[in-house]
DNA sequence: TATGAATGAGGATTCATTCAT
DNA sequence: CATGAATGAATCCTCATTCAT
């Protein structure tokens, strides 16, 4: 919501627009977040966008100014997602730091496969052709989101729970790396269901940060042979 | 050399015959590396890896034949060194899973920061503007060094060194996610070396794959508070 | 007046009928003008003019069938404008040929500058952008302006004022350059008034054709060392 | 010379391009200068351009950086030749002020007339659409010829030759647009050469400036009913 | 009257690619 | 080997214009 609005008014400029068409927008973002996953941005062409919402390319600029305010778009979309999976429910705000940080694990997954097969993960990459400006403005939200999870891991290192060796900047980047590379390798026809990919995540994450205590709680009953897991 | 040589002999037809410089297109795939990374494949120009090696980009064509070759060579060049890196010694060879694949990562890592500052991970997302038999061949390089990893844990897993519960597919993928995605935000620059990132990796990742016995080998003395990890 | 009802009429055939809102579309020709001549007609959007009044690009429509109707209408008003000055007053009609050409530059440039900051006779080089009908038709104005200070110019070579040598034709084109030319430098900011700049000017173009018996009629006061001038 | 040098300087730097064939250079920004002059800079097509010098639209740009270049190096050519007309011979040089000026009157209109049927004058009015930086250097061009005329002129008044009521700065402003102007209506083919035309304009411009010394030299024999000149 | 939405025909610019020299 | 020159297809973006509401 906030993002779009944002958006918008740059374009309010050149004329008294007023608020579009919100839902067109939406579907415009969509389409757009589909083209550039599937092709990069820069292969991405305007036309195939606005041919995915029924529009002729030029009509599209009725909606932009340039093909970077879709990326802007995409992007601060995918973010938004991630900063409202900051929020925790009260019962998980005052466990421990090794509950929280499961906690937090499980709702990043949700939220990140959910999109399948939008690998977004990938768009990251693509953050390098915004404008300094919005780069910046997306920096930001990565940072509070990293800065929520090394919280969380610093608050266990000093609690004990994890590894006194445990460095939280690193931890936290590697834990980032894990959960949004599956992306890339999941897929979701696999025998491998997500809630299961999520637990063993937790378990592993758990176990590596040094909670002996931890103990995997999910059944993950059958394990053929490695299936749903492609190499790319 | 292999890769080279395989990328000359198509061109190698109609171009002037025998070798061509080698050195010269070691130069050439290196700018190409560069260029690619810093703006992405498609934003890359041919002028601009021409113009890193003294070139005008109409003579780049003497080297090859179309841009993707630059591509297929870079991305080559480096799978060619991950799977070079496959090899163990003979000690190692003969040791247990765990020490198996600590070695691995050890040497994984070594070969991978030695790019730094050519985020080459990133350059793995534009594989997919690679022709289907080029892909292709990239996808099998890429298949033998995950095998690679998925036997050594698979091995653990039986041997009881690891966790029943690991699934070796998913566990490989999240180790490379984990290693790959370590260039985009390690900075040399920081406290934290190499060879404590690394050790850190290491009791990580075993402790996550449930090997309780693996004890934190490395010294990691100094460890301020998490510098030399940034966001970007 | 004349000049809009007559662009009305075009468009009055499948426009709502009735009168158009006069005042609204004097504001209209008045912005267009101003955009214009800010631009130049190609450069100039129906966008900007639109928004000078208030409306949209889309409802300028309602009051125009195409662009070039503007530039019609700006170029027309103006014209007709000066199609006004060759109005004289009884004394001046009846006065000798050097006299009446001066009261006519006198009333030409009142009108030029009057319209300051916008240059309209830069416009002038739009004109090429109008239809051959419609070009036509501004043409015909055009020399009908000409021919009246033609006029004056062949009475006052044959009454012996002016010089037998000067060119009826050539004189009248050199006199218009230089008037409406004033409008590219002069700046009413500067030191020299509008009275006195055409104080000279008439002196100039009468002793110019060879008129000896002028003589600088204004007192022109204050003329500190060329300001008011400028070359932009 | 110089002008063709500095805009090649600006394109020199994507790629170790050397000096460039100066005659197709030429040849180029002759056909833009026809292409701007015929439809005005925004109206014009590098499409158009290019075909004139028997390129495609794309082939352009590996002369030209941008659209805006050929303006430059149009606007840029013409002040040049502007400038070398300040140049005097030794006689011209040592004479009075107002024989300096009959005789720059002189160098001028060959100039400008020689580039007929480019009404470069008109295009004048394009250099709006130039960047700041190269507005500038065009204006510091202007200024020195304008500077030299106004000294022209100074030195008159001072010497007593021209009328104590002159400004010079009001005055070389209207030379200019007198001069420039009649690109707008003259035509060659008329009945008054170029030599006859000149000749009038010098005695209208000296006459004009008070002084009563001057006396036609040319003969101006033929001078039918005011030929040759057109209204626009 | 006015608006919002869409159109579609350009037009500038980029760039991989070719090739004669 | 290397260059300079040219190509031509693609792509972004602009904008006059239309029209249902």
């Amino acid at each position: 919501m906030t993002a779009q609005r944002a958006v918008r008014s740059t374009r309010a400029a050149d004329g008294p627009k007023g608020l579009l068409n919100e839902a067109r927008w939406a579907e415009i973002v969509a389409a757009a977040a589909e083209v550039f996953d599937e092709n990069g941005y820069r292969a991405a062409t305007i036309q195939e966008v606005a041919s995915r919402v029924g529009l002729l390319k030029g009509s599209l600029y009725y909606y932009i100014e340039s093909k970077e305010d879709l990326l802007f778009a995409v992007v601060q979309a995918e973010y938004e997602r991630g900063i409202a999976t900051l929020q925790e429910d009260e019962a998980t705000a005052s466990a421990t730091p090794p509950a929280r940080l499961a906690a937090f694990i499980q709702r990043w997954m949700d939220v990140m496969l959910a999109t399948l097969p939008q690998r977004l993960s990938v768009l990251m990459s693509e953050t390098r052709h915004l404008g300094p400006e919005r780069l910046d403005t997306i920096m930001q939200q990565r940072q509070r989101i990293h800065d929520f999870v090394r919280g969380l891991i610093s608050a266990g290192v000093e609690s004990g729970d994890f590894d006194a060796s445990v460095h939280p900047g690193v931890a936290t980047n590697v834990l980032f790396s894990m959960m949004d590379g599956t992306q890339q390798w999941y897929r979701a026809s696999g025998s491998l269901s997500v809630p299961e990919l999520t637990a063993w995540f937790v378990s592993f994450v758990l176990h590596g940060l040094g909670d002996g205590s931890f103990d995997v709680p999910s059944p993950t009953p059958t394990r053929p042979n490695g299936a749903n897991v492609q190499s790319h």
